[in-house]
DNA sequence: ATGGCTACGATCCGTAGA
């Protein structure tokens, strides 16, 4: 099994680059986020005609989620149970054996701000829903836009971010907070290219520049990371014109 | 020098992203 997942910051405007990359990676489940479009708009059709079932916990203008898979989507439920948020952030779906949660979790703005509170707050209540969801589901993946780059390795300068929002050490506590439920970051069980990022501002010619971030994840329970054969990134959509200023992130996972 | 793009939905600027 192939999984990936894409903040595509607009499905409206991003739907040709994605069908394009769909034909080209052939992922048979992908995360996607920041659709910024309700699900009563959401182009299933287009998606359902490019082999894709889908499950979308949409938003008008900001967040939304969706998951398309290849194969049946099963058990599907939006959101965090039992965390009350008007933010549509969260979908889930078990997709052949595996359970598969797509987050969008919170950009916090700045340290301090109400948003960084929240985006606290929001990870606590993840980290709640995730133990919960590995008791249900021993083979676990967790896939999306997480907005924290764990290491100064995902940083392309970690001086000029050090204590900014995406990297402050509560935000890493938070992280690493969610790997102590037994997870584990699939990028970083194989040898990785030094300065590896998903997500590059669009200014500054930051792409050019290699100036990013790596911020976008795949968290695997111990049963599926031992199943998992490669953890990449791919650029190639990020070089297109008029890109989601993030990358896919993916693994492989093999049968079980 | 803290900006610089991009998307959206309201207008021709503000909010948000990261």
């Amino acid at each position: 099994m192939k999984l990936a997942t894409w903040n595509v910051n607009s499905i409206k405007v991003r739907l040709p680059q994605l069908l394009e990359w769909l034909a080209a990676a052939r992922p048979d489940v992908v995360c996607l986020q920041e659709l910024k479009t309700e699900a009563a708009k959401f182009p299933r059709t287009e998606l359902e005609g490019a082999g894709y079932a889908c499950a979308v916990n949409g938003q008008k203008t900001y967040n939304g989620v969706a998951i398309l898979a290849r194969t049946p989507l099963t058990d599907v439920t939006a959101d965090i149970p039992g965390f009350a948020d008007e933010q549509r952030r969260v979908i889930a779906a078990t997709v052949q054996d595996v359970r598969v949660v797509c987050v969008y979790c919170p950009n916090g703005q700045a340290v301090g701000s109400e948003k960084y509170g929240y985006k606290l707050r929001w990870f606590a209540a993840l980290r709640e829903y995730l133990q919960v969801e590995l008791g249900k589901h021993p083979r676990l993946a967790v896939a999306g836009d997480f907005n924290v780059a764990p290491e100064d390795r995902d940083v392309h300068d970690p001086k000029a971010w050090e204590g900014q929002v995406h990297v402050s050490e509560p935000e890493r506590a938070a992280w690493r907070a969610l790997l102590e439920l037994g997870l584990k970051d699939s990028f970083r069980l194989f040898a990785q290219p030094e300065k590896t990022f998903t997500w590059w501002d669009y200014r500054m010619m930051a792409f050019r520049r290699n100036a990013g971030l790596r911020i976008d994840h795949i968290l695997l329970s111990a049963d599926l990371a031992e199943r998992c054969t490669a953890a990449t990134v791919d650029k190639e959509p990020r070089r297109l014109e008029r890109p989601s200023d993030h990358a896919p992130a993916l693994v492989e996972l093999r049968a079980g």
